[in-house]
DNA sequence: CATGGAAGAGAACGGCCGTTCTCGGGTTGC
DNA sequence: GCAACCCGAGAACGGCCGTTCTCTTCCATG
């Protein structure tokens, strides 16, 4: 007669779901109360506040999308293999119905110029992605791995995002494709024909700026 | 002594300015009147709820960020210098001051569920991007012109998401460097020995399922 | 069985937000 | 001069939200 999960576990799937699919600041205490079953006191005794919550829905979501990444990423052997294969577990995901966007993304515009811990873990987050995108490029022995890792952080974001708003998962496979052909191409493709004409350094600045 | 601009353009302006800022529902229509010098009355006779000020916020940013990318694309003259140009306009964009993500990314994670109008003009305002890089592409003449342009699209809505979040507009150089790769490689790289072993139709299906 | 404490259900409270109303002052037309 | 009207400033109103309080019920212990 024991509890089946812990309260904890119920009041974040609970946040999890309705902070996901309706926004941080659409979803009140009460419908997550409605939702997990346990009441506002033993709620507010778990987390102290609503922003406590909201930090630790974060949380479990990097703690799970990381654990599922690298375990996809496991069942690969090379570099490059782990690399692809990390764009088609994300076809598998925003596959899902209900898919609507990167979590940490939706949070940090909806709550980043609000809160520093939303930001510092939604900044966390992403700066996960890199070491992990970057130890697979620099076993992939890649030239200039940190443009390559980058690029990829890139196409992983935006393929996310494309996917979401326009509700198909394709996009993931098309960012696929573009990796491929950036590991086939060294990742730093400067071809003398395609200049737009105006010269930009590597930080961005612009000679003579 | 008659107004300098006219009272929609205030509000409007200082409406931008919030709601960018501090995300939609952080601002209340006391802070805009606030912000703008319109009284409340003025203010909703103008718009008749924050909801349609909010539409009126995204259309404006819709037609000012195409009207800007158009005019720097016709800058140039061939459409590989147009599509990687593009992205040179872009990272001047999140290298301003104050840059915190798409705007129509941050409104469709945060009000997306709630409000179809808002769903529709950020589509709308994604599928005129597409059309525009679209016509670019079928002008370079690339194989797999739709797969290419979705790949653009992705680059685009990727190097803002990371260029936000990590604050560096580098991520927007690094993917003009990965759209000149793949404007080189045709858009559609399928190496040999980069498969990670599950094959994949391009409808994103897979075989047998 | 009596009693103390913990815990659930729901009300309550202060605050904010979107929207509307009131009131007072100014302006226009006769 | 006067009346009718418009408009700005701010209060007001209903509703929701985060958080806390109250009251009742239940259970464990002596």
């Amino acid at each position: 007669m024991e509890t089946e999960v812990s309260v904890e576990t119920r009041v974040l799937d609970a946040a999890d779901a309705l902070f996901y699919a309706q926004g941080v600041q659409a979803v009140g205490m009460d419908r997550i109360r409605d939702a997990s079953g346990v009441p506002l006191k033993r709620l507010y005794r778990c987390f102290p506040s609503k922003g406590a919550l909201v930090e630790a829905y974060l949380r479990r979501r990097d703690k799970i999308a990381r654990g599922s990444m690298e375990e996809h990423a496991d069942s690969l052997s090379s570099p490059d293999e782990k690399i692809l294969g990390i764009f088609e577990w994300l076809h598998t995901v925003v596959s899902e119905p209900g898919f609507r966007g990167c979590a940490f993304n939706n949070a940090f515009g909806e709550l980043g110029s609000h809160s520093a811990a939303v930001t510092a873990i939604v900044q966390g987050h992403k700066a996960a992605l890199r070491r992990f995108f970057s130890g697979l490029v620099h076993d992939a022995k890649a030239p200039d791995p940190e443009g390559l890792t980058t690029q990829l952080l890139v196409l992983f974001d935006g393929a996310i995002t494309v996917a979401a708003i326009t509700d198909t998962p394709a996009p993931a496979l098309r960012a696929r494709d573009a990796a491929a052909a950036l590991l086939a191409a060294g990742g730093r493709e400067e071809p003398a024909q395609h200049g737009s004409g105006v010269p930009v350094r590597a930080d961005g600045s612009r000679p003579g700026g």
